[in-house]
DNA sequence: GGATTGGGCTTGCTC
DNA sequence: AGCCCAATCC
């Protein structure tokens, strides 16, 4: 991805050339046709304002995609720069720019193929000096936007009135995701109610901050360039006329925000706007690609209305539905389709394959998180004695907290592994420091990184020194970087003056020097402010890990510099802001992925393990109460399952550790929608249903399927319906009254006799250790282990 | 000014 | 069980 990023004009005067659309010139070639289904070939084909493909799991999308702009350019309907292709992930873009290359070879270059937020990063650098910004610009990612509302709240004394930093900025990210600004959203308020005043204010202030910071949110690279475009009708015109054709992928998921600027560019041109245009242009044409089953990211402002109302929207649009599966077996797709039914407000589209049932489901009940974990792990043993790779299975999950077990066993195992999103790199604390070295360099206005750095290493410029130095600064209405490189008119001791004046000598020596190698820049800054003295000095042996990460990112910088020849400190810090978790994916690693389910979306593997298949969990349990959530949920499942190509596993515990406690867990009403037919259960889940005092709060309200864990504690069988193992459900358990001291002996069902060993916990949730004859030590909640006292 | 400690909260997913 | 923050102590 080493053309990504960055001011480069590359084919940008292309505008300039006459366009080749017009009578369409040579057909497209039979090698981009061929090996295509019919409506494949048609998606390919077909001309026009707008297209819809109506892609489902695995139909050959991306083949769609690239082998339609490698016709477009083909044919010379399009040049290269004309294009601008938009995908989920930077990983997607660059496979895509591969593909396509692979295709058509050095034509490609010059097409615009990037995430949402890239393009919009570089359309709002190469704008950003007309609406009053620097083009040096930096990106504010959550944990920065939390800090600084934090501190905005904090000085309103904001904080009474229930008003938290996780709270406000998702509502302001929320808001703008919608297209709102601080004024629209207030002429919608109430403004009696004092919290929305107080949120109205803190908003404010955030966005004047951000602005005097030089800075954008991850949510204003989009909603600012929409209101680019609408404030500069000629700056729109020029990127009107640029692109031609323009693609999206994964639509499903596009918010309001998004779908806006995709208006915005597929407007016509006219001469009104573009005085030196000989005629007026038609809208660029449209097409999008997306599958409302995997619509997941309702709650980052995707609309699936953008897709579902794709063909009202754009006149003269076309849809065309991809349903032949070229990944998974029908065994898999049956499930997959089984499960998505029961969404009842979709429009109905089954998945189908001609390659073979394939082998059957696994599913797995673990005793306890760790358990099903040991499962996971035995099972990747099998697959890879096998002969499948490492790389092609992996483990989903819908929590990132699920993750420990996993990881412990997988390390005892001695199974490769990498966790792709997660605790990313960035986000430790030695990592942030030398980033906010970089950004303090790059971007002299922002104040928050400058605060992060000022005392680290320790310089002795603690809060008061800060405080006066913020006070100066306020005073004589500069920045903070300024008022540190006018210190000798503060009156401060000479040590810590000294100190901030070594600093600020070293800021700006490299901020003077904008187009320097970013490893240079970084190596130089960690040596000189003597970060790496005090990191290697430390006794801590933490310390000693810090400096190895921090040496990690010294050679990423270094790398970089390598793979983009000529970029710069912005362009790098730009190229981290964005990164996904989905481009963490490296597929020569040799190692088993793992990820939330979310992260898995667009991806696929020989093997897959869906863990953690329980209620409260998949279904989440914060998802009942909001609308549509169940049904969210249901699709983030299905998503899950059409990842796997060849095997799949459905495994869950019987206890699930939360919060450092254990609780029971109750099998997910999703593995009742699988067929039995389809699933080998080594393990068949158990419905433990919750006790009479639980039974009024948190059930689920979707539908008719409440039956499988109503929480009526009825001897009577469970209603008899076509659920994979209602009717072999086993005992009802309750252990509640069995009482067990060390020494006892017991029997459990599938681990035999053992004698206790030590009881711990209380009431629910007493934990019995006991030492078993054949299978050794294991812990079990009284409660729920199908076990005897002998 | 800086280190230590204890209490409260968290874990829902992410560009 | 871990992280963050405030209070407390040096």
């Amino acid at each position: 991805m080493s053309d990504l990023w960055g001011l480069g004009d590359e084919g940008f005067d292309s505008v300039q050339r006459p366009s080749p659309i017009g009578p369409r010139g040579d057909a497209v070639p039979e090698h981009l046709l061929e090996g295509l289904n019919p409506p494949q070939r048609e998606a390919v084909l077909h001309r026009g304002p707008a297209l819809l493909i109506v892609a489902g799991a695995g139909s050959g999308k991306t083949r769609v995609l690239t082998h339609r702009i490698a016709g477009l350019l083909a044919t010379r309907e399009a040049w290269p720069s004309q294009i601008l292709a938009i995908t989920f992930t930077n990983k997607a873009a660059a496979e895509m720019r591969e593909r396509v290359h692979s295709l058509i070879g050095e034509e490609a270059s010059g097409m615009w193929i990037r995430t949402f937020h890239s393009a919009c990063v570089r359309i709002l650098r190469r704008e950003a000096e007309e609406f009053g910004f620097k083009q040096s610009f930096t990106i504010y990612d959550s944990g920065d936007v939390r800090a600084l509302i934090k501190r905005l709240i904090k000085e309103r004394g904001a904080d009474i009135q229930g008003l938290t930093p996780g709270g406000v900025s998702a509502r302001i990210s929320k808001a703008k995701n919608e297209l709102h600004d601080v004024d629209s959203w207030a002429r919608t308020a109430n403004l009696e109610n004092p919290l929305d005043q107080a949120f109205l204010e803190l908003w404010r202030d955030y966005d004047r901050e951000l602005r005097r910071a030089n800075a954008f949110d991850f949510d204003d690279l989009i909603s600012q360039t929409v209101f680019l475009f609408r404030a500069f009708p000629h700056v729109a015109a020029q990127y009107r006329k640029r692109f031609r054709h323009i693609l999206v992928d994964e639509y499903q998921d596009t918010n309001a925000a998004q779908y806006a600027l995709i208006r915005e560019l597929t407007q016509p041109v006219t001469r009104a706007d573009l005085p030196d245009l000989r005629s007026d242009l038609p809208g660029a044409s449209l097409t999008v690609v997306g599958d409302s089953d995997q619509s997941i990211y309702a709650f980052r402002g995707a609309d699936i209305r953008n897709i579902t109302d794709f063909e009202r929207d754009f006149a003269g649009a076309r849809a065309i539905l991809l349903e032949q599966n070229y990944r998974s077996t029908q065994n898999i797709l049956s499930a997959a389709n089984a499960v998505i039914g029961n969404n009842f407000d979709r429009r109905e589209k089954r998945l189908w394959t001609d390659s073979g049932d394939g082998a059957k489901i696994v599913g797995f009940t673990g005793y306890s998180g760790h358990d099903e974990a040991q499962f996971v792990a035995d099972e990747i043993v099998e697959l890879t004695s096998g002969g499948m790779a490492y790389s092609d299975i992996a483990v989903f999950y819908r929590t990132n907290a699920q993750t420990r077990a996993l990881e412990e066993v997988l390390i005892r195992t001695a199974i490769p592994y990498k966790v792709i999103g997660g605790t990313k790199f960035y986000e430790r604390a030695e990592i942030k420091d030398a980033m906010a070295y970089l950004i303090t360099v790059a971007n002299p206005a922002d104040p928050l990184s400058l605060r992060r750095i000022m005392n680290v290493p320790k310089r002795g410029i603690g809060p008061a020194t800060e405080a006066a130095l913020q006070a100066f600064a306020d005073e004589h209405g500069i920045t903070l970087r300024d008022a540190l490189r006018r210190v000798d008119e503060i009156a401060l001791g000479p040590k810590v003056a000294a100190a901030i004046k070594d600093l600020a000598a070293l800021l700006d020596h490299w901020s003077e020097r904008p187009e320097a190698d970013p490893g240079e820049v970084l190596r130089d800054l960690l040596s000189r402010s003597g970060y790496t003295d005090q990191l290697r000095r430390s006794p801590d042996p933490q310390d000693a890990a810090r400096l190895e990460n921090v040496e990690e990112l010294v050679a990423v910088t270094r790398e970089y510099r390598r793979q983009n020849p000529g970029g710069n400190l912005i362009d790098f810090l730009t190229e981290t802001a964005l990164v996904a978790a989905a481009d963490e994916l490296d597929d020569s690693g040799g190692q088993v992925s793992l990820m939330t389910l979310h992260t898995a979306k667009g991806l696929e593997f020989d093997a897959v393990f869906i863990t953690g298949v329980e209620e409260d969990l998949l279904p989440h349990r914060i998802s009942a109460n909001e609308p549509g959530g169940p049904a969210e949920e249901r699709r983030l499942f299905y998503v899950g399952i059409t990842r796997a190509r060849q095997r799949l596993h459905l495994s869950l515990a019987m206890t699930r550790a939360q919060f450092g406690e254990v609780n029971p867990a109750v099998p997910s009403r999703f593995l009742e929608e699988i067929p039995a037919e389809l699933v080998d259960w080594r393990t068949l889940p158990t419905t433990m249903r919750p006790a009479p005092a639980q039974r009024a709060v948190g059930r689920w309200s979707d539908g008719p399927r409440e039956s499988f864990v109503t929480g009526f504690r009825d001897p009577k069988p469970l209603p008899k319906g076509k659920g994979t193992f209602a009717n072999t459900i086993t005992e009802v358990r309750d252990n509640s009254a069995l009482e067990l001291s060390p020494g006892d002996r017991i029997r459990h069902k599938d681990f035999g006799e053992g004698r206790v060993q030590a009881v711990s916990g209380a009431g629910a949730k007493r934990i019995a250790e006991v030492q078993f004859d054949q299978v050794g030590r294991k812990r079990l909640l009284i409660k729920i282990a199908p076990i005897e006292l002998l």
